[in-house]
DNA sequence: ACTATTTCCTGGATGC
DNA sequence: TGCATCCAGGAAATAG
């Protein structure tokens, strides 16, 4: 389940692998639910582009392209309607999507949904079998997520997002538009380093508490942006490496287990639909 | 304007 | 061994 951490190990892997390749064309599966955009305003707006650069952006792979193609005969020409020079190409891995760099021979996986044949003749594949996946075309290249950046927001913005509001401060951390690129493990896992409770109200936590929680969270994710993210399920980056970060979880997956610090048993309880793991001595 | 719940989707785990 | 059922969860859609 890629989250911020897994996305950034990812992204900087594609960065290494692609960049300044061309894509030369593009081929989109039949079935169109992983498409967010239309298919002929991808394929139209990836082709002929060089990928400059492959960044996250929350829980988004970026890549940022520009035209390659010759430039038009004419100055009548060019004023004409042209296509947007710089375009941006957005890939969300949902739970289960992989985006895959290989030999045009590789035999096609199950699930493939899109190939970007690549000028060098190699070819970038976006893989999902749950196909809670999206694929989008940003024609400008202005895409910006909808929340706070988690590494990035300063204490008073991180305070002033959860003013008010009356949902589990759970709840609230996997809100995209509150915070962009926390997922259920590093929601859970900043929590107990914070010593809050998933279902406690976000109103009712005091400054200093969210003081820990916006300390907690950075350092759990840059943790586990050094160790690769966390390899549970079939996550792996994009040289098929796993991450390490699953070693340190301390809460996450851990039901029943005896607490790290206090040898309580750790408790999961379902808020929105999602396990949450706590330890009740340590967690108020 | 918020908040809570439902829905999508398949593979792996579990149970009989 | 086989078959049915459950579960995982990001985020959009829906309901309240």
């Amino acid at each position: 389940m890629p989250e911020l951490p897994e996305v950034e190990t990812i992204a900087r892997g594609l960065d290494r692998r692609v960049r300044g390749e061309v894509i030369a064309s593009v081929w989109l599966g039949e079935k169109p639910e992983p498409l967010k955009s239309p298919a002929a305003e991808i394929a139209s707006t990836l082709e002929r582009k060089r990928i400059e650069r492959v960044r996250r952006v929350g829980k988004h792979i970026v890549f940022d392209l520009e035209s390659v193609g010759a430039r038009p005969p004419s100055a009548a020409k060019r004023k004409a309607a042209q296509p947007p020079r710089k375009a941006q190409w957005i890939v969300h891995l949902g739970m289960t999507g992989r985006m895959l760099v290989c030999p045009a021979d590789t035999e096609i996986a199950k699930h493939t949904h899109a190939i970007a044949h690549l000028a060098s003749g190699r070819e970038l594949r976006f893989v999902d079998p749950r196909r809670f996946g999206r694929l989008s075309v940003v024609p400008q290249a202005d895409f910006a997520a909808a929340g706070a950046e988690p590494l990035e927001v300063d204490l008073p913005r991180f305070l002033e997002l959860f003013r008010g509001r009356k949902t589990p401060i759970k709840s609230a951390l996997l809100n995209q538009n509150l915070l962009s690129g926390v997922g259920n493990i590093y929601a859970d896992e900043a929590l107990f380093r914070a010593g809050i409770r998933p279902k406690r109200q976000a109103a009712t936590l005091t400054r200093e508490q969210l003081t820990k929680l916006h300390q907690a969270l950075k350092h759990v994710l840059k943790e586990a942006v050094a160790l690769g993210g966390s390899s549970v399920s079939d996550y792996v980056d994009a040289d098929g490496e796993e991450g390490f970060f699953q070693l340190r979880h301390r809460v996450y997956g851990r039901e029943g287990e005896p607490c790290l610090v206090c040898k309580k048993p750790i408790k999961r309880v379902v808020i929105a639909g999602r396990s949450s793991h706590y330890c009740s001595q340590c967690q108020k």
